[in-house]
DNA sequence: GGGCCCGCAGGG
DNA sequence: CCCTGCGGGCCC
């Protein structure tokens, strides 16, 4: 075979590897693209005049612009090339911010991902790919395909390998190191590298499928004691935050009042005219769940309590009793939570159907009142305050003030405390029913048929449980279904150590059978620590050093020096073994990830939170209790009330401002975006059988 | 103060 | 897994 002349750039000391000599300013010409000095006199195509020397590529980057490298298994062509190409036109586009900038080079460097936002994964999903991305190719970029190692250490996908080789070229690409002649002529897969590849991309495509709730799902007892935002919060504040603590040990579709022995923190329950900042506060003590609706029900249990806030035009509210209206019925398209408009027919149906129920079987249900009420003589000043315990009487359907029909409630109070705004010491008595006009004019009129389950006794002269009360369906502290979110995220936790676990093991030497350290790459396409290899062959080093030895002596070790694999001669190959670095970083970053993963599920158990800072409310309200404890109950009543008073008035809404804070949002907007995966697909099928492949 | 936005949580 | 929702923050 012909010599052929390679054009060399120069080392890191500024020395021409071709002529070993160090080229002066003038003689040193820069690539434009890889920024690699270059010897003039030594190129074997000088640029021809001073504007080429401007712009000039050197012959390994013009060589890939001008023979594009076809990104194995996208079935479609790109290369350094063109995608610099695409990165300036990026870089350049001056109507696009530095995250969507950053967005789309994220996106041009991994064409997989598809058009739209990559499906948001956990942390744990993004090392895994992260550690993908140690993986590719020097040549396409790509994640390497079909693997092959040199000696040197280094990893090329196979057929931009071969299709270097098929240049003319017999350096590494990466370090000028000589490539042997048998691995230019048949150059072999690195199976383990393969293994390693293949198990982290499926890894990646199951996490591509993932649910769009893989955010991580916190246990009551871990929470904190105030609403906060997590992570993926995108406002600060209480704007989108998940919920603190739940203080109250009754399950979520408790009925009726929240009692001392359903408060361990303060022992004295839920009582009337306590009140609360916000939506979060109140759900926390157990008085009515949900964060947004007004109605906490279920359409087969019954509605356990519900909120006054003014959302609804046609309420009415009268103190001991008031008219209340039905959700739904309007407009929620365009990802908004509430609307004032009405734009179709309430249907007695979900919560509003549940508030039917509690009609039916005169459960107690409890009553929040919110300031935002503003026609309400009744509502408080200020926060949320709990008013006590109402009965829905009837309940019909009539047309609304909008011309839709809604349903309609009449709720009366019957609780053994006095109401926030009366003067009585005592709580309410069986009252007759208020004369509603309106029904008159209703439809689906239901009246209850039978004895109320939550009913005055005359004897005892209270209000208590005169049917037993419906069983719970809930746990304690519990959401609906967060004890199968948590199940789900630790089964998910512990698929991604698995694979991390699985992924390392695959790293592991032939010899010792533990995790690699140094790997080394045989031209065979073997890997072992360095140490275990160069142990392997200890005796021999000491003769192979000393050249000078008989050829029969040094035959003799050549023999001997065979790949512990598969009995390759390795003896050229252990004068000088590289370490596969790349091979090396991906073991250091399982390694990292696992322990990393090891540390935060032991502080998980061991209740720690970043973000979310416990601060405890309950101090104050503490103190308070056991104050009151020394007094009489119905005197209690009296101060709850005058206290109220007072805060209410101390009360200030925080409604401060922060300067672009929903300049990103635009960002989440492809969240629910499931990456279809399909050429990470098809990669990995024509991954099934690389040796016998490449053999072809 | 109106309007828009969107994470969270529960229902079904 | 999709739908619903009488919140809360921030911009205009």
């Amino acid at each position: 075979m012909a010599q052929q002349v390679y054009d060399l750039p120069c080392d890191g000391e500024g020395t021409c590897m071709a002529c070993k000599n160090k080229p002066t300013a003038e003689e040193s010409l820069t690539c434009k693209t890889c920024a690699t000095p270059w010897h003039i006199t030594c190129l074997s195509v000088p640029p021809n005049s001073l504007a080429d020397t401007l712009q000039w590529d050197c012959p390994d980057c013009s060589l890939l612009s001008a023979n594009p490298v076809p990104v194995s298994g996208a079935g479609e062509s790109s290369s350094s090339g063109s995608l610099i190409t695409a990165i300036c036109a990026i870089e350049t586009d001056s109507s696009l911010t530095e995250r969507e900038k950053a967005k789309r080079r994220q996106q041009l460097l991994c064409k997989d991902a598809g058009p739209s936002d990559r499906k948001e994964v956990t942390n744990s999903d993004d090392n895994l790919l992260s550690i993908l991305d140690g993986l590719n190719c020097s040549f396409c970029m790509q994640l390497l395909e079909r693997p092959v190692s040199t000696p040197c250490g280094h990893n090329f996908c196979l057929k931009c390998f071969t299709k270097w080789i098929g240049q003319g070229k017999r350096n590494c690409a990466n370090c000028r190191k000589e490539i042997p002649p048998k691995m230019a002529r048949l150059p072999l897969i690195n199976s383990t590298l393969v293994t390693v590849i293949r198990i982290a991309k499926m890894a990646k495509a199951n996490a591509a499928v993932g649910t769009s709730r893989d955010y991580p799902v916190i246990r009551n007892e871990d929470r904190p004691d105030k609403a906060f935002s997590t992570e993926r919060s995108v406002k600060s504040g209480n704007a989108n935050a998940a919920s603190g603590k739940i203080f109250v040990t009754t399950p979520m579709d408790h009925f009726g009042p929240i009692l001392p022995e359903n408060d361990p923190m303060r022992n004295q329950g839920v009582l009337v005219g306590e009140t609360w900042e916000n939506r979060f506060e109140c759900r926390q003590w157990g008085v009515h769940n949900p964060h947004i609706s007004g109605i906490a029900g279920q359409s087969k249990h019954g509605a356990q309590s519900v909120t006054l806030s003014g959302g609804y035009e046609d309420d009415e509210d009268h103190g001991e009793w008031f008219l209340y209206t039905g959700s739904g019925g309007r407009d929620l398209s365009g990802n908004k939570r509430t609307n004032k408009e009405h734009s179709f027919d309430q249907q007695f149906e979900n919560s509003n159907e549940a508030l039917r129920l509690s009609c039916r079987m005169g459960y107690p249900v409890r009553v929040v009142r919110s300031h935002k009420e503003k026609r309400s003589s009744y509502a408080p000043e200020k926060r949320l305050r709990y008013d006590g315990i109402y009965r829905v009487e009837k309940c019909w359907r009539k047309t609304g003030i909008k011309g839709f029909k809604v349903c309609r409630y009449l709720f009366v109070r019957c609780d053994n405390a006095p109401a926030p705004w009366t003067s009585d010491v005592h709580g309410d008595r069986p009252r007759p029913l208020p004369i509603i006009e309106e029904l008159n004019v209703a439809i689906d009129i239901t009246e209850r048929m039978e004895s109320p389950s939550w009913d005055y006794d005359e004897e005892k002269g209270c209000w208590m449980w005169k049917k037993p009360p419906p069983s719970s369906r809930k746990r304690a502290n519990y959401g609906r279904s967060e004890e199968g979110k948590r199940t789900k995220k630790v089964k998910r936790q512990a698929q991604n150590k698995s694979i991390k676990e699985k992924l390392l093991k695959e790293c592991s030497c032939y010899i010792c059978k533990k995790v690699m350290t140094s790997p080394l790459t045989t031209p065979c396409a073997h890997n072992f620590c360095k140490s275990c290899l160069e142990g392997a062959f200890a005796g021999q080093n000491f003769v192979r050093q000393r050249t000078c030895e008989g050829r029969r002596t040094l035959r003799a070790q050549k023999n001997i020096m065979k790949c512990p694999s598969c009995s390759n001669d390795i003896a050229e190959f252990l004068q000088n073994p590289q370490v596969n670095r790349e091979l090396m970083e991906v073991i250091e970053s399982l390694q990292r990830e696992i322990a990393k993963e090891n540390k935060e599920s032991k502080e998980e158990a061991d209740g720690i939170h970043e973000k979310a800072k416990g601060v405890d409310v309950s101090n104050e309200i503490v103190e308070e209790a056991q104050e009151n404890n020394l007094k009489g109950q119905i005197e209690s009543e009296i101060q709850k009330t005058e206290k109220l008073k007072k805060t209410s008035g101390k009360c200030t809404q925080k409604r401060g401002r922060k300067k672009g804070s929903t300049s990103c949002k635009q960002l989440d907007d492809g969240k629910n975006v499931v990456d279809p995966s399909e050429p990470e697909k098809a990669a990995s099928e024509e991954l099934q059988d690389p040796v016998a492949e490449s053999k072809v």
